[in-house]
RNA sequence: GGCCCUGUAGCGCAGUUGGUUAGCGCGCCGCCCUGUCACGGCGGAGGUCGCCGGUUCAAGUCCGGUCAGGGUCGCCA
């Protein structure tokens, strides 16, 4: 095959061109940049761009020509800078030159050329100071945020090590279906979608098909996907459909290895952050983020609940379980007590958990389960399941649940499944706490919920 | 779904006990301008005050309804 001849760099291509980001590291000469305008500065004797692309900011810079007599002659250059507006997408050439004068990176680029694709609409629909809602309209200028795009590239960073770490530790990876001829869980949160002459559901958990993966021996799974939930939830922390973090394990003692497993992952998830993205967070969230450390603090819900009370909290609830005051009270006690930003609640009542969570053989009004609270907000439900199938059917009926509507869960217990438990986190739950944002949309690339379908 | 709050220019907001020409900042447009870097200076355009109805001589302002958004609780991840 006959290699293609290079590019030309006044080709307008954007295949030769130099990521911003490397520009102070390359020495000067000529160069080819491709960006959105963030902002010109038009001067009667020099012209200034700041030009932006996926990695960084630098300034393009066009002193005027001017004739013999040294009167200012106009270029197509020149022209061309005048008419940009913000936002525009183009490709320059010219020299790099390292300057100390430049507060932006010391460097900035001599324009040879200026190669326009669009030249954007002037005013934009959105600004800096724009509320949630009509940032979400128009999400892909949101985006070139940095400190918004930021987010995404955490995310990434976030489930890679997430995956690093199942992978080293031998954990199968799954893809349940979405698609579903019966609820998974509660039936009072069911999308309901055509399915041919009938109708499907969208997938709420894939909790049983987890299980599944125990009773096929697969021993230790995990999954990264997506739920769906029909609950109008107003709320800065719900969606109708998010992103499930899930891993369930066989061989368990108790709660207590879910728990191990969930916090080394956090950790690895965490440190894997803080080491590539760390000086970001620093420089545009202005916080240092905190890696978590081993073990993570464990309370038993009702001690909670009296630890809560003793700070002059008292739940106004009938049944036993915590409200978000609750977790944020006993977040603030445990982080004054213990310095940390994670706390496990455990041991949840039997009245309050689902019927596949395993009871305490002493007292079966608790049961094997936990939630953990990070900065105040719950990011994840776990627990050691029920494998045996008698008192599974039992506790079933308890809550009003026919085992036969149940049967092809319930089959996979029949032909046997070592003990094991696991948990769900939401994805982005971990990430807006993770950077102390106050919103899920934040940290949602399209968030959404029951009055938003686009973008 | 309950409760609370908010809808005024492209964006963010102010607008007094109802009063005749609805303001401010940013942005936008034009002109000017020591290499700027949140550039600066001068000038300009841009609004049927979310929508419908009511009270009144008079409604951005008061009342009712409605739509949209935000917060919170419930539910959860």
């Amino acid at each position: 095959m006959p290699r293609e001849p290079p590019l030309s760099v006044n080709s307008g291509s954007v295949t030769n061109r130099t990521l911003i980001k490397d520009l102070a590291s390359s020495s000067d000469g000529p160069v080819s940049v491709s960006g959105w305008v963030e902002t010109v500065r038009d001067q009667k004797k020099v012209q200034f761009v700041v030009l932006r692309d996926e990695t960084g900011a630098v300034q393009l810079v066009n002193p005027r020509a001017t004739d013999a007599d040294g009167a200012i002659v106009a270029t197509d250059v020149s022209g061309t800078i005048t008419s940009l507006s913000q936002g525009s997408f183009l490709t320059a050439t010219g020299d790099l030159k390292h300057d100390e004068r430049v507060k932006l990176g010391g460097v900035e680029i001599k324009l040879e050329t200026l190669d326009v694709t669009t030249i954007a609409i002037p005013e934009t629909p959105i600004a800096d100071d724009s509320g949630i809602d009509k940032r979400m309209d128009w999400r892909f200028l949101d985006l070139r945020v940095p400190k918004n795009a930021l987010i995404f590239k955490i995310q990434t960073t976030l489930e890679h090590a997430w995956r690093t770490y199942w992978v080293e530790n031998d954990f199968v990876e799954i893809h349940t279906p979405k698609l579903m001829a019966s609820a998974s869980e509660s039936k009072a949160e069911l999308f309901r979608v055509d399915y041919f002459e009938g109708s499907a559901f969208l997938s709420q958990s894939p909790q049983f098909f987890k299980q599944m993966a125990q009773s096929a021996g697969f021993g230790k799974i995990f999954e990264v996907g997506p739920a769906f939930r029909a609950d109008p939830s107003f709320t800065s922390r719900h969606a109708t459909e998010f992103t499930s973090v899930d891993s369930e394990i066989s061989w368990i003692d108790s709660h207590e290895d879910v728990m191990k497993l969930h916090e080394e992952l956090l950790v690895a998830g965490f440190q894997a952050v803080k080491d590539k993205h760390g000086a970001e967070i620093e420089a545009l969230f202005g916080f240092e983020l905190v890696v978590p450390t081993i073990p993570f603090p464990r309370i038993p819900l009702a001690e909670a609940k009296e630890i809560v009370a003793s700070r002059g909290y008292e739940v106004p609830r009938a049944d036993d379980d915590m409200d978000p005051e609750g977790e944020r009270q006993i977040a603030a006690y445990v982080k004054e007590t213990y310095g940390h930003e994670f706390v496990f609640l455990t041991d949840y009542a039997s009245s309050i958990r689902p019927f596949y969570h395993m009871r305490h053989a002493d007292d079966p009004s608790l049961t094997n389960s936990y939630d953990l609270i990070f900065n105040g907000v719950e990011i994840s439900t776990g627990a050691q399941r029920e494998h045996r199938v008698e008192i599974l059917e039992e506790q079933a009926r308890s809550k009003g649940l026919e085992p036969e509507e149940l049967s092809g869960y319930l089959d996979f217990f029949r032909y046997g499944v070592p003990a094991h438990g696991g948990f769900g986190m939401g994805l982005s739950r971990v990430l807006m706490l993770m950077l102390h944002l106050a919103n899920l949309r934040e940290t949602t690339y399209l968030f959404r919920g029951p009055t938003r379908l686009e973008p």
